[in-house]
DNA sequence: CCCGCAATTGTTAACGTTAGCAACCGGGGC
DNA sequence: GCCCCGGTTGCTAACGTTAACAATTGCGGG
């Protein structure tokens, strides 16, 4: 050991060490050819790169420069496999509603990465739940710790208890286990906040256009929509459905509007701009004729024209909060619970009704339908 | 064979787990375990999985029972160490300009996964070079076998050329080397027709509102832009700068009105967006007043009010190509160059301008501001 | 002057897989 | 009868790292 081969004149090319790949060869460094340069064992180099306290200062320092001086980098897939621990997670995202999981993802991300975490990615454009298991099981073969999964509650059930007994998972609102409810509940209220301020408004009742089926979410809101109709003693229409995009609530928003409906809660931005374009298209004006509701606060829902009342929601810290339940759930400490992202922001997409129950306000505009 | 172990009789623990893989012990099974499950060398077993033609076909089909039966699955990490293959790319994508990169992304990952590799996420959020080295650096050590970069060019600029010496890196549009002029001039030829456009409408001239500088798209649609100008002989206004956001494009919007625009090309849909909004707040009709254009197509231009006339990307298909040049380049193989999924659709976000130079038309709407 | 302790450092053996080569086997050509 | 053959299969040694334990050192106390 401490063979230094400085001392033994070695400006050419001498026999660098046993095997004798010469040094001047550029395959990168290993763990051994720092511990050779520094002149001493591999182990010591080994535990310098971890941070072991057990290294004495002098020995620190060398081994230090020669890691500099090399250019080392410790082997990821080494390391892996015989610690056992990939310090990697996994995440499984449905890709149909753009904002919201990309959003969630890089919350993700983030607090993967601040908690030395990487991350794999699985998007899954088919949501049979056959496809939501094999992105789970590939996730699984790369050996991560344990999987977020931003996707439809019902396409993943079955996945995510396949999955969950190989690895750990948590759903995305990030409140699993006895937290579930807490994450229902807030979607479940926000949801009513926002159909009580529409009524606050002075309209009789308020159509719905809920999200997919197999969404929790979707479930949440029109639940807390038909809780605020019901606590009103209010008729309660039946809900269209869309598929959170703009094109489905325009469709769907077509169908309300028809139907008479003066103020539509959609259970998202994206399908609100399809009401209020299916409002425009039937020569009725956003917020006179009829009141629109969205959710989710896109960042352009400010700017809509007319700027959009939503449910504004705090995508990022959901991922954030995806990862902390799920660390914690590694390392087996309780997950905290609860979730206050939610919160009604009114902007100009909403007023009172063109003709309220009671009153007969002086015509404004004359819906031209 | 396996029995190595237990001939040798050196451990002093009962050969439940030491020597035998107990079977009642749920360890997860490895090789060894098939091998001595189906009778056969670990060798074999490993000659079946990877799918090698040389194995008899009762062994292989021997190998494979005892596979399914013990739920076997191979070790990436080991696989990895030993074939210096780690079939992972990594991804650094920015989260500014949230529906493109995130399409792109998806576009990786699909064909990313086709072709057998995961993909490991590095999102920043901070554009600082060193910010974005850092993430190239994290990926380097996962020992991914390339990258695609989704950030502005010259924050990846010093990035790209640190980290391309350790591992092949693709930037955005996926039309590097030799290919990226290509990328350029799609781009610019894509503006220019945006712009023509608005021209052959009337409009003596046409603002523009660019991307951050950094963003070589921003430097491709302004030059197009630009260049439809002067081929027509019509002044070139200076151009405003947003930040691919809709409070961006509002700001700007606002500046460019107020110098009296009446036809805007925004270098994105969400900037239009604040343009359309801006134009609103100023008591001006799009398209009657001001026309706007937008670029990407977003799902929801389709339904805005007006529908935006804007340029079509192929963000997945971008995602897709960035992964087969890398691929390709990962097996010296030459690379495609070229690109074609640009494209010009107009809706009803253009128009003739309000007074065009030789016409007085009746006023319509007198702008409130 | 020796013992033991604490602080360091080194040695050995895994981790689960694949590559390279050796070994085996039944059969046909000479 | 011998040798070589292609088709199979097995053995051994890596790959780069860490865990467990052993060895070495310096130092103060008995």
């Amino acid at each position: 050991m401490a063979g230094s081969e400085q001392t033994a004149a070695g400006s050419d090319q001498p026999a660098a060490d046993a095997a004798g790949p010469g040094r001047d060869l550029p395959r990168t460094p290993v763990l051994a050819d720092v511990a050779e340069r520094a002149g001493v064992s591999q182990q010591t180099v080994s535990r310098v790169v971890r941070g072991s306290p057990v290294v004495a200062r002098r020995t620190r320092e060398r081994v230090e420069q020669a890691i500099a001086e090399l250019g080392y980098r410790p082997n990821a897939a080494a390391r892996a496999l015989v610690t056992r621990r990939s310090h990697r997670i996994g995440v499984v995202a449905t890709t149909t509603a753009v904002y919201g999981p990309t959003m969630v993802l890089q919350g993700v991300q983030e607090a993967a990465r601040a908690a030395g975490y990487s991350v794999s990615l699985v998007m899954v454009t088919d949501l049979a739940p056959e496809a939501v298991t094999d992105a789970f099981e590939e996730l699984h073969a790369q050996s991560v710790e344990g999987v977020v999964a931003v996707v439809p509650e019902d396409a993943s059930q079955h996945a995510v208890q396949t999955a969950g007994a190989l690895v750990p998972c948590v759903l995305a609102p990030g409140l699993d286990g006895d937290g579930v409810p807490d994450a229902y509940w807030a979607e479940l209220a926000a949801a009513r906040t926002a159909t009580a301020h529409l009524l606050r408004l002075g309209h009789r009742t308020v159509h719905h256009i809920a999200g997919p089926q197999d969404w929790a979410e979707s479930r949440a809101r029109a639940t807390g929509w038909r809780t605020a109709l019901v606590e009103a003693g209010r008729p309660v229409p039946h809900p269209a459905r869309g598929d959170w995009t703009a094109a489905g609530g325009h469709a769907a928003g077509h169908e309300l509007l028809a139907a008479g409906a003066t103020a539509v809660f959609a259970a998202s931005d994206h399908m609100a701009i399809g009401v209020v374009r299916a409002a425009a298209e039937r020569g009725l004006v956003v917020p006179d004729d009829v009141s629109v509701v969205g959710y989710d606060d896109v960042p352009e829902a400010a700017y809509l024209n007319p700027p959009l009342t939503t449910v504004r929601q705090d995508f990022t810290e959901i991922g954030r909060r995806c990862v902390q339940v799920l660390l914690r759930r590694l390392a087996s400490q309780e997950v905290p619970a609860g979730r206050d992202d939610l919160a009604l922001v009114v902007r100009a997409s909403t007023g009172p009704p063109p003709a309220p129950a009671r009153r007969t306000p002086a015509p404004r505009h004359g819906a031209r339908a």
